[in-house]
DNA sequence: TAGTGGTCTAGACCACATT
DNA sequence: ATGTGGTCTAGACCACTAC
């Protein structure tokens, strides 16, 4: 018991070598993957842990600052440093690039239209890395941005990872933060795939528009803190009034 | 002279205060844009410049490590400290987020077809902040992917920040690292507005494409490492066998 | 072998938030 | 008044690169 968790004199050659601080970023991720501090908790103060991971101070603060820039905690200087929490607004500027044409961007309204269960198959299969005969939950969805409707979306999520979603009685339109609070997945990192597509005849008329009118579509594949495939995401927008932002660096 | 150029004791509740790091950072980055180093060239090592600005070590290094995660700076550890350069790979990795379908991203090449010089109007002229009567430098070009025409772009760039650009004897295809070699304009950030159009009828035949088949297009505002907005470029390609791909965290 | 950046430590002081 | 994170310093040692 109470090992020395973290070994600094390892010779830099091996191949398993981490810098102190690397270690104590992974290890600390990972005890909260394991709830050990659940969503919205705070941490011991940087003393307390640099003396859990037999470690100076210095080194945790360098890895709880990584693990801030990272978005899995936040710090207030005076009070302590948390477990992020994906809810409403932050998580919604962090993952969702669709604004309305000269307006700032605005939190969506989302209702699910329906929920089902079925093999995967084709790209769901593919993109997610699931088996033959896996199966995922498939959620349809429409959103709204200044009460128009404008926003289709169709979500598969492995069911492993999500036992029990299909008893839920109600499917929250903040998704992100449900998969973190129901299912303990924090979804980290997320790739957009974008292409400019028509529509088919269905979803032309759930929009309410002309065939012919270009729509963009975006795949995303979304990652969780423990590097899981836990959600494949196609989503279509109308773009004559909203359009897709992306800012690097 | 050799005044102390930083302030260790300011009150903190002065609306000026910065930390000493940020300071520094500020500091560096503004010897960069004065050429004090030029792109490619190797800083003093960091015990050099805490004398010269009268800090300690840990302090530049800190300043350094903002710098190099923002790209505007490289370190090779055991060698030194560099001025980046926006050179082939690298730039259009971090620029370039177009990519064929089932592929790895790849560099295009492109070749300018025309380049004029006119008055910014609408959108152009908003964009980048000019006022009615100031000029702007257009250049169209065209870009391969696999030898495949698929990539139609208009670039619109203040004549101001780019004088002579008009008599310059070619326009390189790498054109980030052509206005920072030439012009002293590092591009530092960027923001792209996506959306799925119908192609104009010239478009259509340039990119040999019947007229309802849609198109990404994305227009984008760069600024440079001084915050000045130096291009506003409009982009359309195909996106039968191409698509825009985004990733974050 | 010399010089550079990379890691780690220890300790001082400050600003901020809560009690 | 207390405890937290934020800043700053000084110094030791390591690993990498070039000569």
């Amino acid at each position: 018991m109470n090992d020395t968790k973290f070994h600094n004199k390892l010779s830099a050659g091996s191949p398993a070598y981490l810098p102190l601080y690397k270690q104590v970023e992974e290890y600390v991720k990972q005890l909260i993957v394991e709830q050990r501090w659940k969503v919205g908790e705070i941490l011991p103060n940087e003393f307390q842990l640099a003396e859990e991971f037999n470690v100076s101070q210095g080194t945790v603060r360098k890895a709880l600052s990584a693990l801030t820039d990272a978005k899995i905690l936040y710090r207030r200087q005076g009070v302590g440093t948390f477990v992020s929490e994906h809810t409403g607004q932050q998580a919604l500027y962090r993952f969702f690039p669709l604004v309305a044409d000269g307006k700032k961007p605005e939190l969506p309204m989302s209702e699910t239209i329906s929920r089902k269960i079925e093999l995967a198959q084709g790209d769901v299969l593919e993109n997610l890395q699931l088996k033959q005969g896996e199966k995922v939950i498939v959620l349809s969805r429409r959103r709204k941005i200044d009460s128009e409707l404008c926003i289709l979306e169709d979500i598969y999520l492995p069911e492993k990872y999500f036992e029990g979603m299909m008893e839920e009685p109600e499917i929250p339109h903040t998704l992100y933060h449900f998969y973190q609070t129901n299912y303990r997945h924090t979804v980290q990192d997320i790739s957009d795939c974008i292409k400019a597509i028509l529509p088919t005849k269905a979803d032309a008329k759930s929009l309410g528009i002309k065939p012919t009118e270009p729509l963009l579509q975006f795949t995303r594949l979304s990652k969780s803190l423990t590097g899981q495939l836990i959600e494949f995401r196609q989503t279509r927008c109308r773009s004559d009034n909203y359009h897709y932002l992306v800012k690097f660096d």
